[in-house]
RNA sequence: UCCGUAGUAGCUCAAUUGGCAGAGCAAUCGGCUGUUAACCGAUCGGUUCUUGGUUCAAGUCCAAGCUACGGAGCCA
């Protein structure tokens, strides 16, 4: 019996016979010549029949082979310039088939489709070579987070999903029927985060939140994926050190182990492999006063309203776009008006109208990718605002506890996954971020 | 929620002034020993988003609704 491998490794394997197990991506024929280009999740390997090597009804079962019909195929690899596939380069010259089932009518042809019906067939659309790459890479960037993290002294603490708070807004919560009590789906790990540092040091969660906004954007998710860390006797400058330290590590990471992805989904490579440390680092009152005076050199109307601001207005995206343009790598901008903030932002001392908040915008127009903060850690002053926002002071008992006991000045961010994958993949939307996206107007599959 | 665009075969799209519902791909059958989204021949394939209206006649015109896409606000 030939040894089953994977096809990423037939290489490894040339002039010997060896077993691939997977499915049909495309066949085509001349006669008693057919071409299987077959994946099997690893990779693709184009396997060739020839009539007169095998038997008459494999090869009949060969030649009938409909897209993503399962097969387990056993053939000896050989070298050959002309053979497609992922890594490509060799193929197998089959020597018997075995079908596992024939495929019917598979509903996504070689052909273009809409984004509809590529949505409403995600859980096949998937098995795209598009789709296969990015989501290889979103799992790269993940780990490469992780073990960056990791690496520098962070424990990896779990938040719950289940709150009895907002985090930050009250109108974006999702909320539940919890044994007849009100709770909500968390929209952030931070406040746990922020007990946990006190335990641990150096924290970060990483798992989905959730957000009922009625946003229905190219960056925006119901369900997504955020990775927060979380350090006490942290400043703001020591906080954008480690943003710049793993947002280079997941570039470089990537660039390290997916140039073939990275080619397949047609990313500019040059533009990843500008990324690199030092980051700018503008405060707000700069960026403001950047984008004014970019707004004096429009030259078309539209585009001078678009970017207008006003000190003490937030970013919105056109504003981030511009701003971002001007950088060929990620940029900081920090200090932001306290007034449209989070309430557990500390004030920047001798000016409250401004917080320790700092915001890393993502090159190339894809805006926001994390939002960060040293958090208060008065407890009065956090008291007041809990209680000005009007948040209910009961719920957060255990968070003021935390500037009882030892309180220490400590800083925190989330990084978004879907907008980091978007960035670096070069993609229009998030959607193809996620396997399985969660949208304002869609939850199925 | 607001603004804009669209909805025709399984998919991607066409259909002139309101006048017989079309093509490519997929599927099925046949042919072909090096295909790269192969090619050649044939077959199959329709609630033209829904409801109502105008008309001898509606995919096309009118009204309302539904759905999707793009953008804005808000955010990661």
């Amino acid at each position: 019996m030939a040894k089953i491998v994977k096809i990423k490794d037939i290489a490894d394997y040339a002039g010997q016979v060896v077993r691939v197990r997977g499915w049909v991506y495309s066949r085509t024929g001349k006669g008693r010549l057919q071409f299987i280009l077959l994946r099997d999740g690893s990779g693709q390997a184009q396997c060739v029949a020839f009539k007169r090597e095998m038997d008459p009804a494999e090869f009949e079962t060969a030649r009938a082979l409909t897209q993503e019909s399962s097969v387990i195929i056993t053939g000896a690899v050989r070298a050959d310039e002309r053979a497609p596939g992922i890594p490509g380069g060799y193929e197998i010259g089959i020597q018997s088939l075995e079908l596992v089932q024939q495929a019917l009518e598979y509903p996504i042809s070689p052909k273009e489709h809409g984004t509809e019906f590529l949505m409403n067939n995600r859980h096949l659309w998937l098995r795209s070579n598009r789709q296969w790459a990015i989501l290889r890479i979103r799992a790269t960037i993940i780990k490469a987070m992780r073990d960056w993290l990791d690496s520098e002294g962070f424990l990896l603490v779990d938040t719950p999903i289940f709150t009895p708070a907002a985090g930050e807004e009250t109108t974006t919560l999702f909320e539940v029927d919890y044994f007849g009590e009100a709770a909500f789906l968390a929209q952030t790990g931070q406040l746990y985060n922020e007990a946990n540092s006190m335990a641990f040091g150096k924290v970060y969660c990483f798992g989905p939140t959730f957000r009922a906004e009625k946003s229905k954007t190219r960056r925006h998710l119901i369900e997504f994926w955020m990775l927060e860390p979380e350090i006490a006797f942290c400043s703001l400058e020591e906080l954008m050190d480690i943003e710049e330290g793993l947002v280079t590590y997941v570039v470089g990471q990537v660039l390290d182990k997916h140039q073939q992805e990275l080619k397949m989904i047609e990313r500019d490579v040059q533009k990843l492999e500008a990324i690199q440390a030092p980051f700018a680092r503008i405060s707000y009152d700069d960026a403001v006063a950047r984008l004014q005076g970019l707004r004096q050199q429009a030259d078309d109307l539209p585009a001078r309203e678009e970017i207008a601001i006003e000190w003490g207005e937030d970013f919105g995206s056109p504003q981030e776009t511009a701003l971002a343009e001007m950088f060929d790598r990620p940029v900081f901008v920090y200090h932001y008006p306290t007034a449209v903030k989070a309430f557990y932002m500390t004030p920047v001392a001798g000016r409250p109208e401004v917080c320790r908040s700092v915001d890393l915008l993502a090159p190339e127009g894809y805006g926001e990718i994390i939002g960060g903060s040293e958090r208060i850690h008065d407890h009065d002053l956090l008291a007041k605002n809990i209680d000005e926002m009007g948040l209910g002071r009961e719920a957060y008992e255990w968070y003021l506890d935390l500037r009882k006991y030892g309180t220490v000045p400590h800083a925190g961010f989330g990084i978004g996954i879907e907008r980091t994958v978007a960035w670096i993949c070069g993609l229009n939307h998030v959607r193809e971020t996620i396997p399985y996206a969660r949208l304002l107007n869609r939850k199925y599959p």
